[in-house]
DNA sequence: TAGAGATTCTTGACTCGTTCCAGTTTATGT
DNA sequence: ACATAAACTGGAACGAGTCAAGAATCTCTA
């Protein structure tokens, strides 16, 4: 339950306008990474009450289009949030339980960002995701005796 | 307009039920990869007059499950397919106009494969998705003198 | 510290991609 | 050829996310 005014001048030095409800929702990402719209949602109601989903879905965009937050999309589930922005670092997902985590870039600062042959695209960004199980799911496995 | 016969031997011995709709959907990929359901379905449909859309799907979820198709699911896009499986492959998407090409691994079979600190999970595949601009893309932009 | 003007929030309808359902049709194994 | 299991059809439904109009809020200048 941080107070989350300690976000404002973030938002602001970012050119974001300063309204309770985005306030809300970054100081959610930020306790919460992660998180999907809809958690994000209901930790913010949590926190100041009530938001609209739309408020949201607005705050998330313009935080991430001003750079403050970063969007993940892995396949099959809804797009997630963190506020690691400019470091480049990758995702491991659970194909089991969908959770994510980070994982530091084994290749320095951009990596793979060279790929053998780029057919003439002009390359900006190597998105990598891991695919995997999470240590808990692991251990449900193997206790049943899955192979 | 290949004959879908070809196909047949291909499905059966993948384990799934030939039908005409099945041959229809996986030739429909194998001539034009990287399409997305609906694309397949307006494909299937001209070879062979009409198709449910939920035999598409279907179709098109039971040869991935048999490996004979590849799902990719690029951020901002529809699911779409491809018929190169096995092979350790990558793609580029173009952030203007959603084209995806198909790039090989720079680092031979199982690329980044091993992060710095998997955190315990297990990682079984990594998939890397290339941001950038695809040739025709660019030249539009310069045209135009954007940045 | 007011007031003007722009931006954001709310509510609710709506799109898109995809899946679920019940019933009929089609393929497969003996 | 026949029984059984699987796949197909049409339609309804779902989750995630967007669009639109008006009300509320923020920011900037005076």
């Amino acid at each position: 339950m941080s107070p989350p005014h300690v976000h404002a001048k973030t938002l602001r030095d970012a050119g974001v306008q300063v309204t309770g409800q985005r306030l809300a929702v970054y100081d959610e990402v930020v306790r919460r990474p992660h998180s999907d719209a809809d958690t994000i949602a209901a930790g913010v109601r949590d926190a100041i009450g009530s938001v609209s989903t739309q408020a949201v879905y607005d705050g998330l965009r313009a935080l991430t289009a001003a750079g403050l937050l970063r969007r993940i999309e892995p396949p099959g589930s809804p797009a997630r949030f963190e506020t690691r922005v400019g470091d480049n670092h990758h995702h491991l997902v659970c194909r089991t339980c969908g959770a994510l985590a980070d994982v530091d870039c084994a290749l320095g600062e951009t990596p793979c960002l060279e790929p053998t042959d780029p057919a003439g695209y002009s390359i900006d960004e190597a998105e990598v995701i891991y695919w995997g199980q999470c240590p808990t799911c692991q251990e449900a496995t193997s206790d049943r005796g899955e192979s």
